[in-house]
RNA sequence: GCGCCUGUAGCUCAGCUGGAUAGAGCAACGGACUUCUAAUCCGUAGGCCGCAGGUUCGAAUCCUGCCAGGCGCGCCA
């Protein structure tokens, strides 16, 4: 529809420079898009103002001008010159009904579109150390993550998801220790818990395991080989733990990546070789330090500290070229806000070795904010006193949880309110917008119950022509704008537009719901208005998904 | 001190690759269920778009400087 209008302006001026009109047969890049105010029309082109320089006239004269040239089109019912130069086109109804009939067609491919041209692109999210349960922060990065991979993927990228599992060093060790000393605590051997070991309640529990599976016997271990049994058997709990969640919270990964296995396989020395070789690094007071400074970084970065030890920054090199040996042309890693510090010298080294600096963002994920009827839920990691995803799951379920994390944008802090969450209510956006996929299901089985629709064949729309009312043409022209909206989503990274697209949608449905009965005695008007409705019942659903939110038959 | 994010209606936020009259939800007030689900709708009211400059035919949107809040600035992860 906007590529036709398109044409027709292009004609236009055309036309109007061969007959001497316009000074210029230039064209300059116009847009064509929906207005806000109905009174404004259809659809509307800057196209006089972006001539103005051009042409050297003033913009409302070429928009009179264009306008004189246009062919008439029969779908076009009048074009008019408003405001400072806009040309605004009022459209037949039945310009809009073909639309119906796609998307019926394309059902659950309608949206989708070739943007990313199959362009391979990774997205890592969550990649939480498992030493712990996930918490609220992890679960809006999880619903982040999640959906910003659906949506490319949905666009026409090749997407990945992966999660990168620190399995290694120092907060591994620390784990360790933690259960060691609870278990020791257990068997009433020492009591002197280390201030600096996580002191969740977790923690006991995996110490009264380990007890259990080693027997009491296993006490009189030494410090470090207690620790050593004590941090593989936690670290595998709390992975599947998190693995559980997560699926309990719809999300999946294509990829788990150990970063020990970067030590065994020798990838990182070999970064580190290759760091050497190309002089991107220097030693300095017995450490070795990466040059980011030479690539955006606002200072150097140590990679070898002087005991000899690599830093976490150094296997996080080594995972991301590994990740670039895979042939991902672009890679995403989805971060708190809090390691924002990390972006520069992250991108440093992805540039300095080799690649572009646009092949590597950050989804910078602003902090939760929990609250419980309006006043903070207290919160003390130290003290391993957290609301963890599990938990909000299970009080909100996961269709509340995931939507309500991907309200916002991402760049704002988020207040996340367990009670509005939960509320069955207008107050509860989830609901508003699953109401809709209900409702139009129930007008559906009662259409086909009372046998007033032939067949339950909607491949494609029938007696559209009867699709006449403002708020029926109003529905498809969001309908409409739901592949343009996935592709800005899409371009931008950005899960957020597809909420808002889904409140519009919703909103227009449940007016038109309140308004006009889908079915009636027409048989012929209930025909079209179910072709409409379903469609709407796809685009609604198609959306929901994006996010990784149900779309129910029944509420 | 430096860096990133944010500042829009009483509250929570969209709009930010510049366009016409700045939108939605909640809260407030007034209405609509004999109907395909009222988890809904309709209406009213509510705005120095943080402040001050600049660029432009045109700025909530871009640039600069302030102000306020959040987060970060380790041979931690």
């Amino acid at each position: 529809m906007k590529n036709t209008v398109k044409e027709i302006v292009q004609t236009a001026a055309k036309k109007a420079f061969d007959t001497g009109m316009l000074p210029c047969d230039q064209m300059p890049e116009m847009e064509i898009e929906a207005p806000k105010h109905a009174s404004q029309g259809d659809l509307s082109t800057n196209f006089a103002m972006v001539s103005a320089g051009i042409q050297k006239m003033p913009p409302k004269k070429i928009a009179h001008t264009i306008v004189a040239a246009m062919e008439h089109a029969a779908f076009i019912e009048k074009v008019e010159v408003a405001g400072p130069g806009f040309i605004n086109f009022f459209l037949q109804p039945s310009a809009w009904h073909p639309k119906v009939d796609q998307i019926l067609a394309q059902d659950i491919g309608y949206g989708s579109s070739n943007f990313g041209r199959n362009e391979p692109v990774q997205v890592e999210f969550v990649s939480a150390n498992p030493t712990g349960p996930l918490h609220v922060g992890h679960g809006r990065g999880a619903a982040v993550g999640d959906a910003v991979g659906n949506i490319l993927a949905f666009a026409g990228f090749k997407v990945s998801k992966e999660y990168y599992i620190n399995d290694s060093g120092r907060q591994i060790k620390t784990l360790g220790t933690s259960v060691w000393f609870r278990l020791l605590e257990i068997s009433g051997r020492r009591g002197d818990f280390p201030d600096d070991c996580y002191k969740g309640e977790y923690i006991r529990d995996l110490a009264r395991q380990v007890l259990e599976r080693q027997g009491p016997d296993f006490v009189n271990q030494s410090d470090e080989a207690g620790i050593a049994v004590c941090a593989r058997y936690a670290a595998q709990q709390i992975l599947e733990g998190i693995r559980r969640d997560l699926a309990a919270f719809g999300v999946i990964f294509d990829k788990w990546f150990s970063e020990q296995s970067l030590y065994d396989s020798g990838r990182l020395a070999e970064t580190l070789a290759d760091l050497q070789a190309k002089d991107l690094v220097y030693e300095k007071d017995g450490a070795l330090w990466f040059r980011t400074r030479d690539f955006g970084d606002e200072k150097d970065r140590v990679v070898v500290r002087s005991n000899k030890m690599t830093t976490y920054f150094a296997s996080d090199i080594a995972y991301h070229q590994e990740k670039f040996e895979r042939g991902f042309h672009r890679v995403i890693d989805v971060w708190g806000a809090d390691h924002h510090g990390y972006i520069n010298r992250m991108a440093a080294s992805v540039v300095a070795l080799g690649k572009s600096r646009d092949q590597f963002q950050v989804i910078l994920v602003q902090l939760v904010n929990l609250l419980r009827g309006g006043s903070p839920v207290q919160m003390s990691t130290r003290a391993g006193e957290f609301v963890t995803l599990k938990d909000i799951v299970d009080e909100v379920g996961i269709d509340a949880a995931r939507f309500m994390f991907l309200s916002r944008s991402y760049d704002s802090g988020l207040d996340f309110d367990l009670e509005v969450a939960k509320q069955k209510s207008s107050d509860n956006p989830v609901y508003y917008v699953q109401y809709v996929h209900a409702r139009i299901a129930g007008i559906l089985s009662k259409a086909l119950d009372r046998n007033l629709v032939e067949d339950n064949d909607f491949t494609r729309g029938k007696n559209l022509s009867h699709l006449v009312e403002p708020e029926e043409i109003n529905l498809i022209k969001i309908l409409a704008g739901f592949p343009e909206q996935v592709e800005k989503s899409a371009a931008t990274c950005h899960p957020h537009v597809i909420f808002t697209y889904l409140m519009s949608l919703a909103s227009a449905f449940h007016a038109y719901y309140n308004r006009h009965k889908v079915i009636t005695e027409d048989i012929a008007l209930s025909g079209a208005r179910l072709s409409l409705v379903l469609a709407v019942k796809k685009v609604i659903r198609n959306g929901l998904a994006l996010l990784g939110v149900s779309a129910p038959e029944r509420m």
